[in-house]
DNA sequence: ACCTGAACACCGTTCAAGT
DNA sequence: ACCTGAACACCGTTCAAGT
């Protein structure tokens, strides 16, 4: 991994460059000489700091994935304590907020991950985002304990279940905001059963 | 495409040698040799019924999902009439018998799935899911009309994408009957806050 | 009508040589 | 310490020759 301050910078372009050589003509047709040369390196330089092309991309979704992921932890932290419906709210608005910012992006990615499946990153990064959301749902008494991990499973594999399904039509801003009201609907009656089922 | 009898017996072992390969050596490792080898014939014939590697994934991914579809609208058609309770936990259970059938499969298939993303494979069939889950909304009062297109799609997806976690997860029995249960609380209680809420 | 498999093109990866 | 790019291996695809 660099040392010094070039090679910083080369890490740094083939870095973007696989971006934007996955916008451009998407992971079918991704090469490595295709990301080297518009990292203005040549390939040698690539496989000096990724061992193969797999672990370029495992590195760009990780990081990806994850920036996504710290949206909703803030998001979670943000509301421990309110009301149930509150954090619902919060929640999925900041999830579909992050998401249509790097919308495109992530659109090109998940073309990608179902190759990490093994590996496991994405049972990593759901792990986070149900374990932030666990966090948030004990803040509050209306969830019995004993629900709330499962709970938080359902929550997470809604959210992001539907909001993929959303963006992957090609959705229109009024169905995002469709979709966001819904799920607040949807998870708010949810928790709400969770709470006087009891 | 196939017109004698011995031509339609390679197609079928094609297609069967392909399904094998990728629960033996997964997605990654899947190539034409090694199907057509395993199929016990050239790799030349292969290309004589499928134009090209993607066609040969393509076909075998589409048959998965179109009879795992078929199985949901089996279910929504014989839940038509039916309290919306009874509906969701009709669906809901069918879907999970469904996968867990094919468990291994989907869970290779998930692999190679996202290939198809552009050419709205995923689309197609998430339409006829929907189609079928709205067709059996219609059918009971107690949903506003104008939410059922919305509220197929929000079944769906969560439907789909709760399942999809949970499997991922190498999830085992009692945790999908936690998720049997779970989805169909919140199903339930999302579809029952849809037709009080006007 | 269907099948074979050697030949070709393309792409991931390596490594000897350079600064 | 970092970079280059020709060379090699592997795999998708084709096509002339066969039954």
């Amino acid at each position: 991994m660099p040392v010094q301050e070039r090679s910083i910078d080369t890490v740094q372009s083939i870095h973007e460059a696989t971006i934007q050589v996955l916008l451009q003509v998407g992971s079918e047709k991704l090469t490595t000489v295709r990301v080297a040369e518009r990292a203005g390196v040549s390939v040698g330089t690539m496989y000096q700091y990724y061992p193969n092309k797999q672990a370029l991309l495992y590195t760009v979704l990780e990081e990806h994935l994850t920036a996504l992921m710290e949206e909703v932890e803030r998001a979670c932290r943000g509301s421990a304590g309110a009301e149930v419906a509150a954090m619902v709210e919060n929640v999925v608005s900041a999830f579909i907020q992050a998401k249509l910012r790097v919308r495109q992006k992530s659109l090109v990615l998940y073309e990608v991950s179902p190759q990490f499946r093994q590996d496991g990153l994405m049972k990593r990064i759901a792990k986070r985002g149900r374990q932030a959301i666990a966090a948030m749902l004990r803040s509050t008494k209306a969830i019995p304990p004993e629900e709330v991990e499962f709970a938080s499973l359902m929550f997470y594999s809604t959210l992001t279940g539907t909001v993929a399904t959303v963006l992957a039509k090609g959705a229109p801003a009024s169905m995002l905001e469709a979709a966001r009201r819904h799920l607040i609907v949807m998870l708010t009656a949810y928790l709400t059963a969770l709470s006087t089922e009891s």
